[in-house]
DNA sequence: CGAAGGCTTGATAGACCTCAAACACAGTGG
DNA sequence: CCACTGTGTTTGAGGTCTATCAAGCCTTCG
């Protein structure tokens, strides 16, 4: 993924998601660099699709942070995926016509739309490209699951620790880590709410991890003081993220 | 769906399984029901595929009654969804190659084992077939979601009141309900570990229910005495379920 | 009929929640 | 430059939902 051309930077994000989970041919590179969409800036915590909507076009996320959630009867909400640079969090509208829950953002981000139309024709013609976003569903779905074990079987601590993982290791498969840190977009009610738990648990969990030496949190900054040990407090192991072999662990 | 060949009862789950969430050309489910497919009786609780595993094919649920799930460090369950007849649990190993869960039976079963060049020659040749499988996968995912809010952010008795709902709809869907009643294939403990919750607290909200005349549960037989109020008391909208329209609640 | 699995019940404990308030810090405006 | 505001973080003190442990009971089925 070296060169990519700098004339569309937003494109370049895109296809080094893709390309690290899928390898796609040069041809079938050029094609997604050459899809025709529209950019928009937004603010933070600006819905980008809500529950309901009927969407024609799909939407890739060029900077910033972005969350899928729902609301319970009683405004509660759960936040069911964070996404990144180069993700494109509601693929699934392609079959899926009504929405089932929102898209928003966490921090300002500039988004990138697409038509369901221009994708279908996409994959019509490069074989490639439709298993490469089948694939980016089904490892969303991969995720979805992980998640689900933790929200069901494991403790708060155990929880928090792995979200800090999953974000890590997500963060440095597109280059936006170094090592064993990173700037977390996330507040601790947005990570009480991935994880189903209450701000003030997950303030207290937080203390104690980095009680126990495992991480350092000043301001945004997390810092991975012990990969090794925050790694098997979370439970975590990174097969379920489905990367190809370089981008995983370590 | 009128007058399916019972020559392959096997098959014709199948189609009536994607007919409830697709529509296919005559020429597709002539395809579908010419797939070259080995058939397997299982006994109950035993695992079809396991964690770990690098399937060369996927599993067509005929007849039984399945679930995906994951364990944790400390031998704890999480059951990540229910399979019913015409289900293909597995799909996603079509292009995910490492199983990050396990899939098993919860009663004894037969199941159909599809080779995955079987499968792509199919998704290449029709596209048609191609959208209902990733549709279905996509689908796979809205329920994940849907779960992952109820066990995250509501009660127990919510939750609980949902899964019935849902067991209730997905089994009318293919004709294995009538009204509002339908054979559980599964017993307290599972109900908990696919919600996390403990086998004795899902017993007491299930008094609970039939307290509030909401439901009626002898022996495996539920009834849904109150379907309305089992909805709302599970905060339950079939829409994340994406069935065709009739298909639906009522 | 006996065994095994599943259901039910009671008592106790703990993880996590809610309410409430103080504190820290960054951005705004006078 | 310094109050002023707003978000996010932290701390304290209860309270509760749900888990765990331990039996007893009921079906189902060989």
């Amino acid at each position: 993924m070296a060169e990519l051309t700098n004339l569309h930077p937003e494109r370049n994000q895109l296809i080094r998601k893709i390309e690290s989970i899928a390898d796609l041919s040069e041809e079938e590179k050029q094609a997604l660099l050459a899809m025709p969409m529209t950019l928009k800036k937004l603010g933070a915590d600006e819905d980008i699709v809500r529950d309901g909507d009927r969407p024609s076009e799909c939407c890739l996320l060029v900077t910033g942070f972005a969350c899928r959630y729902k609301l319970t009867a009683e405004g509660k909400r759960q936040i069911m995926s964070f996404h990144i640079p180069g993700d494109i969090p509601d693929l699934q509208s392609l079959f899926l016509d009504v929405m089932d829950h929102s898209l928003g953002t966490l921090v300002p981000s500039t988004v990138a739309f697409i038509s369901h139309e221009v994708i279908y024709a996409l994959t019509r013609r490069y074989p490639g490209i439709a298993a490469a976003f089948w694939r980016d569903t089904l490892i969303d779905a991969a995720v979805f699951r992980e998640w689900m074990v933790g929200i069901g079987r494991r403790s708060a601590y155990t929880r928090i620790a792995h979200v800090l993982c999953e974000l890590l290791v997500r963060f440095r498969a597109i280059g936006m880590a170094n090592d064993h840190s990173a700037e977390l977009p996330v507040t601790q009610a947005e990570i009480g709410d991935a994880l189903g738990l209450s701000t003030v648990h997950v303030n207290r969990v937080l203390q104690e991890l980095r009680g126990d030496g495992l991480i350092t949190l000043r301001g945004r900054t997390l810092v991975a003081n012990d990969w090794e040990g925050l790694q098997i407090a979370g439970e975590f192991d990174p097969t379920y993220l489905h990367l190809k072999k370089k981008q995983a662990a370590a």
